[in-house]
DNA sequence: TATAGATATTTGTATAAACAACTATTGATA
DNA sequence: TATCAATAGTTGTTTATACAAATATCTATA
């Protein structure tokens, strides 16, 4: 696909920091699009494949639907939504928690550790998908964009 | 905010291609929730102001909305929805194409025009919001995009 | 021990995205 | 010059986002 100016036709932008924001928007679209398909046979998006994510990273214990808001990628989405969608499948249990009753504990069930462990192989080794950047420029990208949030 | 680890709660990933992934899709969302409250009050959506952006691009000539679509940060949106809801506010002006009419036509209006201006002075020097960065760094994030994309 | 405020989550609702299916028009060709 | 495939755009439908408002529970304190 090369540079940002050929991927959406546009030959100048008004400033670098003009062009890397686009291209920020316009690489996250690609990835989204490509996760989305990627999902799809699996019955999961990539909002609910990332709260997986995020409870299996505290797996065996619980997460409150709070914390997992606060480790989402997405922070606007609707955590509730999401994680009810996942209790439905079965790859999630919740149970409001005993101490606070206005908290609520979030599990990833052996169901949802399995369907994980799909996708981990079908995802496979993720540097596959990337061949024409070294390892150490995708580090220098994760850097430049922390830096560029501020 | 600094690094996306504090970002959203992580402390490892599973490889730095993983974490360069998140952290591309947690800064197009952040960057997209910033832009939705900056152009709230103007009454169009980020898409929206992309289209209009790239039909000042062309102006004063038309476009079509394959041309559109083609130039759009967010491929899989429905060009046709768009350029109605901005012709309903008077943003665009469109017209079935006279020697091919399968074909329409679309032109940005003075009134466009006009909002894209007060928007640009909003938005400012888009370099202000970006203090933590050099314009070098800026260039070189937008050159790892390009080559992250293959 | 009422009560006001803070906290945690849910629900409502308008708008937009995802994607397939449909319509209209044109171009090629038999 | 009919017919079929290709092209350009539109519409339908399900699901998700954005964000405000509501509900439920807890905490501090007068």
């Amino acid at each position: 696909m090369g540079s940002i100016e050929e991927a959406i036709h546009q030959r100048k932008f008004s400033s670098v920091y003009d062009k890397a924001i686009v291209n920020i928007l316009f690489t996250a679209s690609w990835l989204d699009t490509l996760n989305i398909q990627q999902m799809k046979p699996f019955g999961v998006s990539p909002q609910q494949y990332n709260v997986l994510r995020i409870l299996r990273g505290a797996s065996p214990d619980a997460l409150r639907l709070s914390d997992i808001t606060e480790r989402m990628i997405d922070k606007n989405s609707n955590a509730t939504r999401l994680v009810e969608k996942l209790r439905q499948k079965g790859f999630v249990k919740r149970e409001v928690c005993k101490h606070n009753r206005r908290q609520v504990d979030i599990w990833i069930t052996q169901k949802g550790l399995e369907l994980l462990a799909e996708l981990d192989v079908l995802r496979g080794n993720v540097k596959d998908n990337f061949s024409g950047i070294s390892e150490k420029e995708v580090a220098q990208l994760s850097e430049l964009l922390d830096k560029m949030r501020g």
